[in-house]
DNA sequence: AATCCTCTTAACCAGCACTTAACCAGATTC
DNA sequence: GAATCTGGTTAAGTGCTGGTTAAGAGGATT
């Protein structure tokens, strides 16, 4: 079976019978859930490269859920934010503070609703973002090549953008042989000699970045061009 | 995503083809289109209580557009109006009968540049009607895009518009990397060699401001764009 | 018409990313 | 094992990108 990392859900609920029923049944669906019971914590939780969708409500002592979404769009402006409002809300005054990437649900739900809400909302907006982050995690490594950065442990290195569009072509044919031609057509374009001393510069460079996980290697297949090695997920 | 009362377009474009692929877009972009096949029925279509903004073929038969900007300019000084020329057309021939509420596009264009300009055009005069202020807190830097005000600490700087726009861009996508395009297109409406160079001297003015307060910073990301860093939550 | 204000264009320069060069080590072929 | 080829690596070169300041242009205001 397809290991699909966990999607986190950041919720922030003060009132935390409540919370403590939606992150159960969130969990049993498959989540990973971390609780918040009040706005500051939210924001203190937050961290844009793990949470995949945050659900704040919106009546919260220490920060009412506009204010925690306010902040956490300073972060991400793409991150699905949905709002549990009560019912008394009037409608104006949330819509008034969504951005493109919000949503809204009235107190009370059904669990099933708000799980059909959360898979149609995250189905959306991945598809709307889905050329705007991209990342990869292979062994200990973890690229964003939307962010251009690449962190190995504690290491991170910022990437110019001819190595990210390497790295990312890599990414998405590895363990398996790439011809050289093939690499040169795809990332830079075309193929000739000078370009393909080039990509070897740029191998070179990949390469020192690997050093620090043993578990990724970029192999040579001599006179045909590179398999990057990555372990199995 | 929002339902405040669609801005009505009145179109003005006497190749019907050309015609129907722009109202269709920019009905599907949220917006009202009148769409008139010639000049005198545009003329006949404008109502200065209704229509918030004009795109004017320049070439049409029977009043072109700069004859129907002179009309609609007797009802109304306020009222945008944006040029649709030929590549042909001399650019001193459209200065020539641009008002200070004018712009113009040249054809051929795609779709998402025509929906900026139009956002940036109409930008200026939705913001005259909207009493919502609009304020940003980073760090301790305190932004007014309402008021063109950014005070820094005890500092307070006067923004200009321009100044406020990009700031004000800057801050909703903060914390990750803009492409130089991206942002020319969103706060520009254009993307061409000089306006790049105008957004630098831009860049210079806004890194100046924020001198006073270590923990924001304007990146460059060289080769690509720049990225706006403000402090974690 | 004189001044001010804002934005654009120009000019100069520094730093950077990518390419090219140069040198060398393995691999491959004979 | 010499000759050739392929590619690893480092350094030098080159053009481009962008930082900065100042000059220019056009509106608006007086």
């Amino acid at each position: 079976m397809q290991q699909v990392p966990k999607i986190k859900v950041l919720l922030a609920e003060d009132d935390l019978s409540l919370g403590y029923v939606i992150k159960d049944n969130l969990v049993d669906a498959g989540y990973d859930v971390i609780l918040c019971p009040d706005g500051q914590s939210a924001i203190d939780k937050f961290d844009k490269n793990e949470v995949g969708i945050c659900l704040l409500d919106v009546m919260m002592p220490n920060k009412d859920g506009f204010a925690v979404a306010k902040k956490i769009r300073q972060q991400s402006d793409m991150v699905p934010i949905l709002f549990l409002t009560a019912r008394s809300m009037e409608e104006d005054k949330i819509k008034g503070f969504q951005s493109g990437a919000d949503d809204y649900i009235t107190k009370p739900f059904s669990m099933q609703e708000l799980l059909m809400r959360m898979e149609v909302f995250l189905r959306r907006t991945r598809k709307m973002h889905s050329d705007k982050t991209v990342t990869f995690t292979i062994g200990q490594l973890n690229f964003s090549y939307t962010d251009l950065k690449l962190t190995i442990g504690q290491e991170v290195f910022n990437l110019t953008q001819k190595e990210a569009d390497l790295l990312k072509f890599l990414c998405e044919h590895s363990n398996r042989i790439l011809k050289r031609e093939e690499v040169l057509l795809n990332v830079w374009g075309k193929d000739d000699y000078f370009l393909g001393r080039s990509m070897d510069v740029f191998i070179t460079k990949l390469r020192k970045y690997f050093k620090a996980d043993p578990q990724v290697n970029l192999e040579t297949i001599h006179g045909v061009g590179f398999r990057f090695n990555t372990p199995a997920l």
